[in-house]
DNA sequence: GTCCTAAATGAAATCGATATCATTTTTAGT
DNA sequence: ACTAAAAATGATATCGATTTCATTTAGGAC
């Protein structure tokens, strides 16, 4: 280790420049002294330096990834699809976990700031949209997964929540439920209000009469879904079926389910969504929509890459992926 | 953006040192020059390059973490715990999912060399001991979590393999059992390895007879464990309760159990190890061993960041960690 | 006010690679 | 063989901060 640029090319007895330029473009050099400086290279072993590339080029191959919690597959599963993408292309993935704090997210934004990132994905319903705009319009390059912002270069790729949403509810409706409880995420996150906005369309488009009193909301965690379904039943408002915003918050009910002793799905149904891995091992195996989680990592992650190099061919920045309802036994089980 | 600190000098009415040192040591500069540049600071928003700052301190402040798949909750939640104590002392943490090649962690470990990273955290059973010892020897910092390796300076974190596989074992003879499979992971692995010789130590103390049928492996995945399972099924030998190396694998053993019919507990007893949080969920829940991953995670960030610091009050390197059983249902069924 | 020491500040070198520009060498055409 | 063009190479400035060393300013004692 320790060897620069300059020890290589003295012993290729070459100048520093050409040592580069092999390494590099590669095109202006005779093959002779390209052979001779990529066995002084060997010899050597030597490693250009990362620190004074990145000053020189003014690029670190880096991007930063925000996630509220690296340990829920639904984030993890997300990174795994930007890693594996950033790698493909030589860029390495500076993981960043907020632990559901906005403050720590914003100390994260700074690594755009001070350049150590050339860009940043935010996976978080925490930081708003307006800070992301401000980034965006100091020259950062950034993008978000799981909602969209009203931006022209700003990238993004969701889910069409309010549709997956809507087949969601009917198809606790077709199961014969009338009375069916949502418990949301954080209120004011775009996946919250577009899920809600399908639930509400279901019952619109069936007749059903919205309660208020079958809403609630759990912060997208497993304890908040366990919460909000204690305090569901506390309600004089009876319901048969629930959604939630997310399978974390499915967890949740089911706790609240066992421990007071109510059956699923027979006195009560649960859909989610995410189909986090879990959701298929648990029993009764959970009724959940699917989200292309690695796809979306790899989505705008390439996307992202292709901004930071000029090479947005399309001019879209916003991707929506499709995805479906996948019926499990939770919700199996007609009513009558 | 784009401001240097020449920028905020010229605005300060001092030199470009001068600001530096208000940014860094702010021992020896004038309470009222100290002010005059915190002011232009922060008017012009002004962040110190992360790259000429790395070039000149020849210091990432990032570690790099190279683990098999993110996706595997083992890991991640390792990866949490690197992630929040070097988040704590101000350091990045660079991830590198090798997607269980060899090929891949080789070309990560690379980051070493070209001081992308200060220091390089393995949680992997791929890469062997001889090259991490070689790296070290070239002056490179890094630890592993899970193994430990026969060197002064490397750092390890593990838990107590032997131990608890034997009590894992034991708990099994206890419930009654005397045809006890084991289902290793990689087999040149130091955590299969251990975890295989507990397995034989209780098997040994009880004087059960060792047979070499019940042996099998499955590269510490679901599928593999899948596969190991149906192996043992084909063969002539007889069980009645598997211990395997980890949850994955375990959870491999429920689907080939569903597939054919076999009831755990009742005609098969499981034992996992790692305590991974799906464990808790599925159905008979998951007897397995404790797996401290968020604290081995902190505890190997935290002695690698002083060791790059020079700070290594103690001189150990090597740490072990408790872990203790966890008997739920899938074990819980005394044979006659 | 003078002198000496200590504190505060600035000029310039440095970290290691890259890219521009100038120069040398090679090649090709006549 | 001579010249023009093209190819190959080298010297040097540059990226933006830190740090050493020199210099200036301030503070204190007499």
């Amino acid at each position: 280790m320790d060897n620069k640029i300059v020890d290589v090319a003295k012993r290729a007895g070459v100048s520093a420049a050409t040592v580069s330029r092999v390494l590099n473009d590669s095109s202006l050099v005779s093959e002779k002294t390209k052979q001779k400086v990529l066995k002084a290279v060997e010899e050597m072993d030597y490693h250009p330096h990362a620190a004074a590339k990145q000053l020189r080029s003014q690029r670190t191959m880096t991007i930063g990834v925000i996630v509220p919690d690296i340990i829920v597959s639904y984030f993890s599963e997300i990174i795994k699809g930007i890693e594996n993408a950033a790698y493909a292309r030589k860029y390495k993935v500076i993981i960043c976990d907020s632990d559901n704090e906005l403050e720590k997210e914003m100390e994260y934004l700074g690594l755009l700031s001070n350049r150590t990132v050339d860009g940043m994905i935010l996976v978080t319903p925490f930081v708003s949209d307006d800070i992301i705009k401000d980034y965006s319009q100091k020259g950062y390059t950034l993008g978000v997964i799981g909602r969209a912002i009203d931006d022209e270069v700003i990238l993004s790729c969701k889910t069409n929540n309010v549709q997956f949403s809507e087949a969601a509810v009917r198809h606790l409706i077709e199961q014969g439920h009338k009375q069916i409880a949502y418990i949301g995420g954080f209120s004011d996150s775009m996946e919250n209000y577009e899920r809600m906005e399908g639930y509400l369309k279901a019952l619109k488009d069936n007749r059903i009469p919205f309660k208020p009193g079958l809403i609630d909301s759990g912060h997208f965690m497993e304890s908040g879904g366990y919460e909000a379904t204690l305090r569901l039943f506390e309600r004089q408002e009876p319901f048969t079926a629930v959604f939630t915003a997310n399978d974390e918050m499915a967890l949740g009910v089911y706790r609240a389910c066992r421990e007071r002793g109510v059956r699923i799905p027979e006195d009560l149904a649960v859909v989610g969504v995410d189909n986090n891995r879990i959701t298929g091992y648990i029993v009764p195996p959970l009724s959940t929509v699917e989200q292309p989680k690695y796809e979306m990592g790899v989505c705008l992650a390439e996307k992202l890459i292709d901004q930071l190099n000029d090479l947005n061919a399309s001019e879209q920045n916003k991707y929506v992926i499709e995805s479906r309802l996948i019926v499990r036994d939770s919700s199996n089980y007609l009513r009558n």
